[in-house]
DNA sequence: ATAACTGCAAAACATTTGCATACAG
DNA sequence: CTGTATGCAAATGTTTTGCAGTTAT
């Protein structure tokens, strides 16, 4: 799942063509190289991860640049980006991948995807009560995975909740 | 369900006193004050909106305690931290409210929360397959309200999707 | 008393912006 | 050619940190 057969990159490449030329937008070679960076794997990034590929590929794009393709590319929706509980946005390609939500170990960080059709069915229903039109949701689960190598393995940092109102 | 019972802030007060007397914290004025001018609103604040509001009540504490208190208040699950998208995380008082999740109106930021019990299911089902125990969940949905005087109204603005591949 | 907490200002970090230069149309 | 995009560096906005002074225990 990490490469993508050359026939789909064309098609996302031609994708972010169309959507330049709609929008009178100039086909620069930097927001080209940040389309296919980002479309070489299927991480989740962070703009200056992305920045800091680009030049190891040999790549010479500024971060105003990473940053202002990237806000192009959400808004023709080949990419998205998630928040995920720290103040640094990641990005993900999306075209022709499903819409997946995110399940994020809070000890090693460890990140999965994973999909509910129940989900539509209560987006559905939300936008019928409140009356509005739901053009995306973000849906991510924290926890603690049971893997052997995890940290969490070592947990004397226990959650100390707060379950003795009367200690 | 703005202003709360003087019995609930009591409780919630105890709640800080006994978890920050397990850490071995000390009970400052400060950390009280930033506990109750949470619990004051059921606003969804950010730390400087906080800073801002203490200090208009009198109370005079530096951002830097808000933030270290707002950390704690999250560790004892007093506050829960949200980050609807932009970076500037908001925070919002737990004690004794339903855990709810988002609706955001991308062209006003209303924001209204919701609940549905599938949620619960889905969560269950997923920490079974993923063998994961999960400690909480965050659900943002986006879209445009109808509103009579939302910015959406005026929608020249329009997604400009990328629906043409072969243009 | 004394170790932890506070305020302040500086640092760190992510992202945005302004402006001179480069280049796509 | 022309105006838009780029790169750079400086600006912005949020959160964190270091340190001297203060205070809860």
């Amino acid at each position: 799942m990490s490469t993508l057969p050359q026939q789909k990159l064309d098609e996302v490449r031609s994708i972010f063509e169309a959507f330049l030329k709609k929008r009178n937008k100039r086909q620069t070679p930097e927001r080209f190289s940040v389309l296919e960076e980002i479309y070489k794997t299927d991480d989740h990034v962070d703009a200056d991860e992305l920045y800091l590929r680009l030049k190891q590929d040999g790549t010479r794009v500024s971060r105003a640049t990473v940053y202002n393709t990237l806000e192009l590319l959400l808004e023709c929706e080949l990419v998205v980006r998630h928040q995920f509980g720290k103040n640094q946005a990641k990005y993900e390609r999306a075209y022709s991948y499903w819409q997946h939500d995110h399940l994020i170990c809070m000890d090693c960080n460890e990140l999965f995807e994973f999909c509910d059709p129940r989900l539509q069915s209560i987006q559905e229903m939300v936008a019928e009560i409140y009356e509005f039109e739901i053009k995306h949701h973000s849906l991510n689960m924290y926890g603690h995975c049971i893997r052997e190598n995890c940290p969490n393995r070592s947990s004397d940092d226990e959650p100390a909740k707060a379950e003795a109102a009367g200690e």
